[in-house]
DNA sequence: CTTGGAATGTCAACAAAGCTGACATATTAT
DNA sequence: ATAATATGTCAGCTTTGTTGACATTCCAAG
């Protein structure tokens, strides 16, 4: 792909065809339902979906952010994301405490049970990712990266490099 | 990143750790809301959603595809998709013909109108889509689509390979 | 200090788009 | 000819997005 085309500088005026962005869209569509397989089947299994599963993976890598938090990162409204919420404090995943500072915040923390399915959702979906990854190369997991930033918002990418630089 | 790995073989045995793998993950959550970000503003002003764009997509990607077809590449059921088809019909985008040989099947083809609804969706996706290979460069594009590739579910990725292979 | 506006979160009701079940029509096989 | 299968439609439920109304808390202006 690609051949006799300059290297890649992130400058070139590269030719692009409708028919090789036309590729990247459905590959793009079509890799994102296998991104979300392996977690839908273990939350259907739960009776919960995907907003569930976004709410749990944010709590996990940001114990005791905000609602208010959250939603930005999740970019939807606040009674969506309560809804849900609602559900997870009710089943005893998700711990709610009101803020020390400001008692108008809502800080959330997984529970031990929130937790155990964090980690069931994300290994599934680490293997996945990962078995990707080996079969692609290190290379191609380079450019995958590249590609991912370059295509969102320019506010999204502002959470995700908040995101990025946390070690564990 | 990846320094000091073996390069990609496909069949290496890379360390990827946990983090790593987080990091892929979101970027192909945060990612996603910019692919269809584009689309779903044109779509919203008209009150259609992500799902008839999607159908129209295909149908203009498949000409005389059938509703049975159409439901094995989006994955979803019938009656989902005949809500979404219904309407389409109704507002004068898709022409839904009675098959010729097989009196029960329903052949699909854009309109005039439905037509140019296509190329503003897939002009917005596009730009985008183009500036991030533009962004990223040839190798990384290259890379993407491996990576993308790969996560796919098995099925999911003989419908997606029967589509590339043909020319517009 | 108090009072009015802004911020945070909750409750209610609605819309889009998934789902299962029931069914009409057309085809194919027995 | 008739039973079984395949295709598509209609009705109704669930999830998860939306907007609107509201209670609580905080903060800044007077």
């Amino acid at each position: 792909m690609a051949d006799g085309l300059p290297a890649q500088t992130g400058q070139s005026l590269l030719f692009l065809t409708d028919e090789q962005l036309r590729k990247g869209i459905e590959a793009m569509f079509f890799a994102y339902r296998g991104f979300t397989a392996d977690p839908d089947r273990i939350l259907a299994e739960k009776s919960y979906g995907r907003a569930h599963h976004r709410a749990i993976h944010f709590i996990h890598r940001s114990p005791g952010t905000t609602v208010n938090n959250l939603l930005s990162i999740l970019g939807v409204t606040k009674q969506s994301l309560n809804r849900v919420l609602r559900t997870l404090i009710d089943d005893g995943l998700v711990a709610s405490s009101v803020g020390k500072k400001d008692k108008r915040e809502r800080h959330l923390h997984l529970t031990p049970t929130g937790a155990a399915l964090e980690r069931e959702l994300s290994n599934a979906q680490r293997d996945r990712m990962r078995s990707a990854y080996r079969a692609a190369g290190p290379v191609a997991v380079a450019g995958f990266r590249q590609v991912l930033e370059a295509m969102m918002d320019e506010e999204t990418r502002h959470h995700y490099e908040a995101m990025k630089e946390r070690a564990e």
